[in-house]
DNA sequence: AATGATGGCGAGAACGTTCTCACATATGAG
DNA sequence: CTCATATGTGAGAACGTTCTCGCCATCATT
């Protein structure tokens, strides 16, 4: 009836005048019990208004059916459905899903971990905010807690990981530029950590064709570098003025460094933004400049938002399958918590090419 | 050094050369240690990676420092937006986060909630997706677990609420378009649930400014009764014909229902969309049709979403403080649990206007 | 008839903390 | 000198489960 109060299980065993043993075992439906005890158990646990604490199974078996994320920011479109499809498997399988953000920042990301291993979840994903170094991730590694990695290698860190082939996606996006007949194609990228040597040198070693440890490069960087592919491939020159780099992870900041290129003298015909933030802020310093797309300038967006579908004209844009991503990472994490001993996978999920109405023909 | 495996305060304590007790007061940071101990303890906690087990402080203390939320979708950018709010003051305050998704049907609902409670959660927020029936609810509060609802009520359910002051809002909004000059003012609205007696009846009543209980009305439903005082407060008839009712909460019911009203004999001059995922849909629809805003018809869209902003013409919105909501709710929610004991309050937060370029004046 | 396997049950130990004691020792007031 | 008070420590009991035993039936097999 009306449960008032928390029920222990001894309550229960009590009040059905068995063991706590026995309780326990119908209750947690492990080893034998006879029909008989069953039922009156099942009915004193109904009576009482029973609810199992899941903290003390947890603490004596060990798992905590939960999962453990640490996102960059839920309310970005990106990591909210990737948080979905995290949250479809999880729910699934009967586990709960314990969320932090990151805001792109270590120093939170290392507080995360560490408060979601302290509540022992029994596997993490995360987007790191940090390819180089992650002594946190490491060290979480050396414990033994099943990690998987979203977006983002970390170097050295050979754990699961799943993310969008991004450097043939940009390359395909931009290549479609080239084809409808765009020799000056902007670039407006995050960009905010640096490579070594800097963005000049980047461009060069690039732009050379010389081997680049893509694996754990930034997904701005990798698109930067598809970007530079497709100017290879088709044999179009790289001028270094065309990348424009926000520094930071804002639309804002996209909307600010747009102006300074669009008004130049030899200003781009087209432009291909790196990520959804980078689009937001571009399309606000295109309504500024009261450019119209496709006639002044031509645009192809990473990640297709839901607004550009609607958005007249039609935005092309660079679909990545985040929902998807974010359904695989939590599988493989559920894997590897069940115990599964593969030796680390990558998993490169392909982007599509949405075509709609925002590159003109030249 | 390396954190081989997990290490528990005994291990500490043995090593620090202390009973358990004193290193867990060093390591707990309750009661009295001294200097000496402590350093020593610390050193050896710092040894061997110690990482305290939150499950077992909890067991004892009874107090998990975790909230548990249950949103409609995590992906939608209203229930993306409140997330974030109720993890910045989660976070401030050192709360972890446990996320559900309901899809906004209470089977769901409930069997999150019962996730969250085994999990022993020190408090709800929940945006209910039925306000009639939630015995899931009350015997959550029967049992003392704090619980705040954001965005609907519960008939019957007194405890802690946020809100946009729906009614106020829709008004305003509808206001804004009869002012400008239109007269017949289309609403796209949900309306999923079936008020007693249908919509006719519902609109019967509020047209003819019968009392109507409108707290524990859905948003939706809310935003109608707004509508329709508008057109009372400025004289205007309410016609049922212009009454949209998509039935489902997605922006396809939407984009399908629209049409039919846009290509009548005696079509709207205006829309006004009661929430992001119509005003998507509408859009949708719009563009399908040819439309132009605000040219062919005005539109005024409930819920100011990113695009609206940088769309053409800018999109005239009523922006709920969305981010602010889940900020209030969480505020209320930790309140709540630090045992503060006030009547059941409801925070009604003002929706504001923001003039775009999507109403035409006739 | 003796043996072993199997179902069913309860006592009590674990899990890793915090908390309640009891018991020191030191300090200061009367 | 005695008593109260504050500071420091450790033993051991909680918290609510699951798990490991050991015990006792029952039943089929030698």
């Amino acid at each position: 009836m009306a449960p008032k109060s928390k029920a222990t299980i001894a309550d229960v065993a009590r009040a059905a005048g068995v063991s706590t043993a026995t309780a326990g075992r119908v209750l947690g439906g492990y080893g034998y019990t006879s029909e008989e005890k069953k039922e009156q158990v099942l009915k004193a646990a109904q009576n009482l208004g029973y609810r199992p604490n899941a903290l003390a199974r947890s603490l004596i078996t060990g798992k905590t059916r939960t999962l453990g994320v640490v996102a960059g920011d839920i309310q970005n479109p990106f990591y909210a459905s990737v948080l979905r499809g995290v949250s479809n498997v999880a729910e699934a399988n009967g586990f709960g899903l314990l969320i932090t953000n990151s805001d792109e920042a270590q120093p939170k990301e290392v507080h995360s971990v560490e408060l979601l291993a302290q509540k022992q979840v029994d596997g993490l994903i995360v987007t790191p905010s940090d390819t180089r170094r992650a002594r946190h991730l490491h060290s979480l590694r050396a414990m033994g807690v099943p990690l998987v990695l979203i977006d983002r290698a970390v170097a050295g860190l050979m754990v699961d990981r799943v993310a969008t082939d991004n450097i043939a996606a940009a390359e395909q996006a931009v290549r479609h530029l080239i084809a409808a007949g765009h020799r000056r194609i902007g670039i407006v990228a995050e960009l905010v950590d640096e490579e070594r040597g800097g963005l000049d040198a980047f461009l060069a070693r690039a732009v050379a064709g010389d081997p680049i440890e893509s694996e754990t490069l930034y997904p701005s960087w990798q698109r930067l570098l598809g970007y530079i592919r497709a100017h290879r491939i088709e044999g179009l020159p790289v001028d270094p003025r065309l990348t424009l780099r926000a520094g930071s992870y804002s639309a804002l900041a996209a909307q600010a460094v747009v102006p300074q290129l669009i008004t130049a003298p030899d200003a781009p015909t087209a432009l291909f933004t790196t990520d959804g933030t980078m689009s937001e802020g571009t399309m606000r310093a295109l309504v500024e400049l009261k450019r119209s797309i496709p006639q002044d300038l031509s645009i192809i967006c990473f990640d297709d938002l839901d607004w550009m579908s609607f958005h007249r004209p039609g935005i092309t844009t660079v679909a990545q399958p985040r929902l998807a991503m974010g359904e695989a990472a939590a599988r493989m994490l559920l894997e590897r918590i069940r115990g599964e001993d593969y030796p680390p996978r990558t998993v490169l999920m392909p982007a599509e090419l949405i075509e709609r109405g925002s590159v003109a023909r030249l």
